[in-house]
DNA sequence: ACCTGAACACCGTTCAAGT
DNA sequence: ACCTGAACACCGTTCAAGT
């Protein structure tokens, strides 16, 4: 059998590339929030030491810096995929409330934590400000698109998908899978017409 | 002149109190996020040496817990004084109006900073998820109760009220400040009957 | 009652040296 | 091309000693 050449290292080798590093921090992120992204912890689960990081990043604001946009590019990804086959008015509501599903429900509770923890950095963080602003501005479009098909102007469109995308963070804000009841009340509400 | 004795230390004194302890991280909380509430720079900016800091805290986790206590107290203070005095429907309806244009406009940026600091570390710490949870069920009760004075029947005071307050904070969460035109719009349709 | 000063552990960063 | 090992600065924590 051939063996291909210069390729990935096979899964036991201990040397990394800067993916397996984002990979690391986004586990940690998830389960500690961003100050449990540290480079010693990192290099001790990925067993290698921490100078070895340092070949692969500028410094620990660079590692956060790929895994924001990482993370982004993730995001933006999905939206476009939980939207997309929306030829009527029919597809279009189906996916509303499908949308309605995947987040109001949170059943990925990693996703939520890191989406929370990206965001409660923004504020005080230019490149986090960026990775929000950017996908926001694609979740908001690929909504709006979604009310617009339903007949919507495009002002109404526009302020549907704000409330309904806007609704769904404030109630992930708030504790997610609790006040069920209210919730899906008040989701109907922005949907309905 | 007579002069109060055995009173607080007067401006010039060194000698502080856990509450000057607390005041500090709270700005180191807004302009830096949890990560900038760190004992030695605070040591630092009150003027005195880090060892000192353990005389009024057993260690870090304990001064976060106390400003986590501390802001939960002035959110459950402000949203009261924000809702008093709503006899009428008229006056409920004003009072409702009036939050909006507090959260949405968001004019105080460390407060806001603040509560999605806390919020973003709040899946992952159980103090915080606590201080969310007493904030977000005081605010829920009261903005239900201005609902429930429009005339609203219980279930539909509290699904406005979740509907009402999730927006604002999904709102302030994707920015604040930008896409007021649409902002107002949602909020119109929420208040609205 | 509150603070200093010194000690130690942990983590970010650098860099010469190894493979 | 990627990693080790040692060094240094910064920060959390402890504690004996000072006022």
């Amino acid at each position: 059998m051939a063996i291909p050449l210069s390729t990935r290292p096979p899964a036991g080798s201990k040397r990394l590339d800067a993916a397996a590093w984002i990979a690391a921090a986004l586990e940690a992120l998830a389960a500690e929030g961003m100050a449990g992204v540290r480079v010693e912890r990192l290099a001790a689960s990925l067993g290698v030491t921490k100078g070895s990081f340092y070949w692969h990043f500028k410094d620990r604001e660079a590692l956060v810096a790929a895994l924001l946009e990482r993370w982004a590019a993730g995001r933006i990804a999905a939206i476009a995929e939980q939207t997309r086959d929306h030829g009527t008015p029919a597809d279009a509501r189906k996916a509303l409330l499908a949308l309605l599903d995947i987040y109001a429900r949170t059943p990925n509770r990693k996703g939520l934590a890191v989406e929370l923890a990206i965001r409660g950095l923004a504020p005080g963080h230019a490149t986090a400000k960026r990775a929000v602003a950017h996908v926001d501005a694609a979740r908001l479009a690929k909504v709006g698109a979604l009310f617009a098909q339903l007949g919507k102007t495009t002002a109404e469109a526009d302020a549907r998908a704000l409330l309904f995308y806007a609704f769904l963070f404030g109630q992930s804000l708030m504790g997610g899978g609790k006040r069920l009841a209210a919730a899906k009340r008040a989701a109907a509400k922005i949907v309905a017409d």
